[in-house]
DNA sequence: GATAATTATATGTAGCTACATATAATTTTT
DNA sequence: AAAAATTATATGTAGCTACATATAATTATC
């Protein structure tokens, strides 16, 4: 990683692209590596991972509610990922609860601990000093732009 | 993965988002999740994952001269990965040779074969595939668009 | 009510990332 | 030229993803 390039050409040592939407392509991971990578050191402190951030903010949203497994799979950003070990590093760490559910005993009731929420607290902090910083570079309206955008990248992915 | 789902709200079953910009992080991430996934699928009949294409294509950047892992390491999306590890795989398919550099002894130079060459002819016809499909849904304007305002998300991050 | 199909989760494996640490070759310093 | 610093790569480990397969509980079908 280069920490003072500014355009992607410099920051992978590659001079052009054959077309816009091929460095497109290219851009979005390698922006989305950065992304994860600034989370990653954010919160490697507090002892916990990015989808492990994921999944505790998905319990957060359900709670006082407990939530299921499955429903986890389907909020998690990455739906490939294995809802029930991250839940376990949660266990471990006793952030989380689990039990299974009396009335459907193949499925587990996952809750979150006040251990769990005031992680989150914290972490919410530093969420937010990250998005003010945001904020400098890019304005609402560039954000938006950024948001339509992405979402038509992903209905001609799925085209 | 919800194939239908357009907007990131539906994807992810979150009704809303406190600011654009914090939809903006989670949206990358989700987005850039969907293409990995694609160019997996895409790739794994030919038996390659996306790092191994990565640094497959790095090689052929330098072709006919051999690259270093740093150089590699350098250029591929993910600087964190391992690139002995992926020169690795790829030499155990014959897609790619390696020796000692002889005139600096710690560095090793690698070069990619006829059987990596040809096998990135036809893995460029797939991606040439799907960028023209992206084509359908945005135009080289709105792919220039996103990636000037990816370079300044960048920007932001590294401030 | 027994059989079949479905659903929710668990387990196992290969490959990747992040990171710490080690080794060996080269360059710099003295 | 010997010692120190740097450079290029290797190795080991924890955690994650993708995917195939297994198990157990529930629901549907007959």
């Amino acid at each position: 990683m280069n920490k003072t390039a500014t355009t992607l050409e410099e920051a992978i040592r590659q001079p052009r692209f054959h077309s816009e939407h091929h460095k497109l392509t290219v851009n979005l991971l390698y922006t989305s590596h950065a992304v994860t990578a600034w989370q990653a050191h954010m919160m490697k402190p507090y002892g916990l991972t990015p989808p492990q951030y994921n999944v505790l903010r998905i319990l957060r949203g359900g709670h006082p509610a407990a939530v299921s497994l499955q429903t986890i799979t389907e909020r998690m950003l990455d739906p490939m990922s294995n809802a029930g070990r991250i839940v376990e590093k949660l266990l471990e760490k006793n952030l989380a609860t689990r039990r299974t559910c009396p009335h459907d005993r193949r499925a587990a009731e996952v809750g979150i601990t006040p251990e769990g929420l005031s992680l989150l607290a914290r972490l919410d902090t530093e969420q937010a000093a990250f998005e003010a910083r945001m904020l400098e570079g890019l304005t609402p309206d560039d954000a938006a732009c950024l948001n339509t955008l992405l979402d038509r990248f992903r209905a001609a992915l799925n085209a």
